[in-house]
DNA sequence: ACCAGGATCTGGACTTAGTCTAATCGTGAC
DNA sequence: GTCACGATTAGACTAAGTCCAGATCCTGGT
């Protein structure tokens, strides 16, 4: 089923979030394209016909859709952070020359050998990023 | 066996590194601590008594230690990069409450599943992290 | 000892992702 | 209407990292 404006208007609500204009037109930026999209272009997609939001809002609204699990952040790229619109558990591959950035479904990784974590400690998550190159 | 200036010279020869007095001092401070430090802290740990070295030399320098692999670099907080001085492969641990970095040797941890790289690409390398918490 | 040329280092200006703030806007309750 | 409160805004600000042009430090040749 694609994303529409109307049926992210739900999925916000679900997660909490008061749908407000801004905030879908961002949700819909980030998730009708289902790309690992940055800040700026993120800024750049909303604002493509006429300005309608601010970059303060576009952080603030990131941050709460973090905050509220509705998607991940992925840090590869020591210069910008990618906010990542794909909520089934994945890691990514990352192309070190362009940048590129791919999903590798979960389903079916396995990590073994992992040490016993410290006293009194919870793993919030466990990233694996394979870094590639052409060659 | 510790880590001395004067060992260290000798490893910078050996990854064709022309070592300086600047680069051997911030390859010390990395080495001898055996810790992850961002550029900042080895521009102030080298400065500590007498103001010795620019900040363009410390980010040139741990550039140069990345390209010639004499260190790794590890990223995980979305603001600054830390610079890991560990040469055998492992990975990490990352207490996102506090910022503490741990290393987790890679000996003994196996990955099962990953699907086949894209045609022509090559992997640099595979980065676990595993994001922890107090609780 | 002197010089030349390349490598290295430097301060400071610059860029840019991201944050902060104080004012304004919108909307629902009364 | 108006009050209150959450959301949005423009623009100033911070800080990591880069860039640049001049100074300085080797090193090898004479």
């Amino acid at each position: 089923m694609p994303y529409t404006r109307d049926n992210l208007t739900e999925v916000l609500r679900r997660h909490d979030i008061n749908p407000t204009h801004q905030r879908i037109e961002i949700a819909y930026a980030l998730f009708s394209r289902g790309e690992h999209l940055s800040a700026d272009q993120i800024l750049a997609i909303v604002n493509d016909r006429h300005s309608e939001t601010s970059k303060a809002t576009v952080y603030n609204t990131l941050n709460l859709f973090l905050e509220k699990k509705l998607v991940r952040e992925v840090i590869v790229d020591p210069s910008k952070v990618f906010y990542d619109p794909n909520p089934s558990p994945h890691h990514h591959f990352y192309n070190v020359d362009t940048g590129e950035l791919a999903d590798i479904d979960a389903a079916g990784i396995e990590v073994h050998g992992l040490p016993a974590l410290p006293d009194g400690m919870v793993t919030e998550g466990v990233d694996i990023i394979v870094r590639v190159r052409a060659g």
